[in-house]
DNA sequence: TTGAAAGCGCTACCAA
DNA sequence: TTGGTAGCGCTTTCAA
């Protein structure tokens, strides 16, 4: 494999010095702008970019942050926030030369994962989604002094920037309007407790209903796949007093669930209304469209990748709000009983 | 940030060189076992993990692949394929130290972000996903001379190995079914004509109806998206010879199809046939449940990593051919007029 | 404004 | 089997 060019290839070719290429392609003062453009010109015509790996074993930089994801493939393949997030965060990486170096590994990897990247330096910072009920990572990684943010806040300690896109609003609203229309048993598909995030959404939809003064509807905990979703739905719909309105923590079981419903001969949203979360692409597609909770996972990667490169450069460890999530109002919600 | 222990700490914690210590690390044979276990353990204690870019620094290789998608958001926030294709990848690469490294580009983009990470020394390899009609990705690979594997050959020259899922059994085995059945006016919703894969399903729906001396069905060219999906199913339903039966390139405009024809009154199965492609996870949870043709994309990531990985090393070219893509039959295909 | 040279942490070669 | 050492390609300091 022919080599690729050197930095003293380009100086030789340009008559500078190594010195002389490596200021001008960082862009600092000390280069004439005629000597810069010859230099410019000479990697143009030799094919060069500077070594990644030489680069950062003299910056001490790796010009990559970490993401390790504790999702079984199943989930992965239905997945409807990763996708969007990593492009979102690619967004703002790449342009500025960095990369995202992905691990899938099981939960209990998790933790040596981002120790393994910290220690062997590829990494200068991290981020950490799917938190957790006491999660240990945070801690983790401030002892292994990587900078990192997390998605929304931990329970824990404080210890890196957090970027929050409030949940709670959209389910708010979701359910408040399930209330407008009449209904009064109103029960919940939740994802597992472990997760802060399936906790909010199941926090907010019990606190909607008290604070209507209505009894709490059925809850039934799931594994977020759809086949759990199915058979949650089930077993509410089996109920003596069956709910009128489900709730569910994802839209894949929401689907799932709608058409368990469908099967036994419901009417959606005459004896069963639906609601989501998440604003899958398909949703408003279905029939009946599924009315959802949308979080815009794109903007909530860029904004994640932004907020994590300032804490690298700058030690900028604010936390960061973005809009909150929105309910999406659609055919799968009606009155109970179809009135 | 207080530096990571070098190998020099290990070394001189162990009391050996740094020689040693690397050949320790390294798997290599001239270091007696009790050596190794007293570096091993002094490395331990140190938290010690060789220095990613020192390594590839010395070493030349990146440890990493290049993966470089030109899909826009709209379309990754449903796509089915690539997430647990990348996991798939991961789960070779990772043990065995490399990394993936991802680019979102626009598809003008591309070509540019192949040379870059090539240039820079960041990858060893490359992976050539949705190949296009006269693509011309492998020619610049080679010319880059980046060893790469294609995910199906390219209609080009074909300058590395390609790991092939072929997916024509699954569509003909769908399409004869549906001929089966009794149908006789098929139609096909098609992807993009610019993509190879695309390409093949169009031909093998053609090629299946034309051998069972049927005439062509109407067909409509999308951008795979479900509201593209939406609106081609709207213009087939409005034929005045409306087709019976609707062959989808994706599970994603499957649905939206379908749902376009309930609303418009008819049934699924019994006044219209739909079959889908990726099968989705959310395909076999709707109602009806929506048959689909099924490629373990999973399965063909961990095979594309394995193939790239053993040609890098070992120059290993040759084709990998995996388990041909499936036809999963459910509820959503019946006799026309669900006789 | 430019050039020379000393690292960064590792691998791999050569002697011992 | 071990230790010493010369790079790998870049950044950055210091002199010129």
């Amino acid at each position: 494999m022919a080599r690729n060019p050197t930095i003293a290839d380009v100086a030789e070719r340009a008559g500078v010095s190594k010195g002389a290429v490596s200021f001008a392609f960082n862009g600092r003062p000390g280069v004439a702008s005629a000597t810069k453009e010859r230099i410019l010109a000479a990697a143009a015509e030799l094919g060069y970019a500077p070594s990644y790996s030489a680069r950062s074993l003299s910056n001490r930089r790796a010009d990559a942050i970490g993401l390790v994801l504790a999702r079984p493939p199943e989930l992965l393949r239905a997945d409807p926030f990763f996708p969007p997030f990593i492009a979102g965060l690619e967004s703002v990486l790449a342009p500025t030369g960095r990369s995202l170096v992905l691990r899938f590994v099981s939960a209990v990897d998790e933790m040596a994962a981002y120790t393994e990247l910290s220690r062997s330096n590829r990494i200068d910072g991290a981020i950490v989604a799917d938190l957790r009920v006491g999660d240990q990572r945070p801690a983790l990684l401030a002892e292994l002094r990587v900078p990192f943010v997390s998605l929304n806040r931990p329970d824990t300690a404080g210890l890196g920037p957090a970027v929050c896109l409030d949940d709670r609003p959209g389910v708010r609203d979701a359910v408040n309007r399930l209330i407008a229309l009449g209904h009064t048993r109103i029960g919940h598909i939740a994802g597992p407790a472990e997760f802060l995030h399936a906790n909010s959404r199941q926090a907010e939809w019990a606190g909607t209903l008290a604070a209507a003064g209505l009894p709490p509807g059925p809850l039934v905990e799931t594994d977020f796949t759809a086949g759990s979703g199915a058979a949650a739905t089930e077993r509410l719909l089996a109920l003596a007093d069956r709910p009128t309105a489900l709730l569910y923590a994802n839209d894949l079981m929401a689907i799932a669930g709608m058409s368990v419903a469908q099967r036994k001969g419901l009417r959606v949203p005459e004896d069963l209304s639906v609601i989501g979360f998440d604003d899958t692409e398909i949703s408003g597609y279905l029939h009946p469209a599924l009315a959802s909770v949308r979080t815009d996972a794109y903007g909530w990667g860029a904004a994640a990748g932004g907020r994590l490169t300032e804490h690298i450069d700058n030690q900028d460890a604010t936390d960061l709000e973005l809009p909150a999530a929105q309910f999406v109002p659609r055919g799968s919600i009606g009155r109970p009983g179809g009135s």
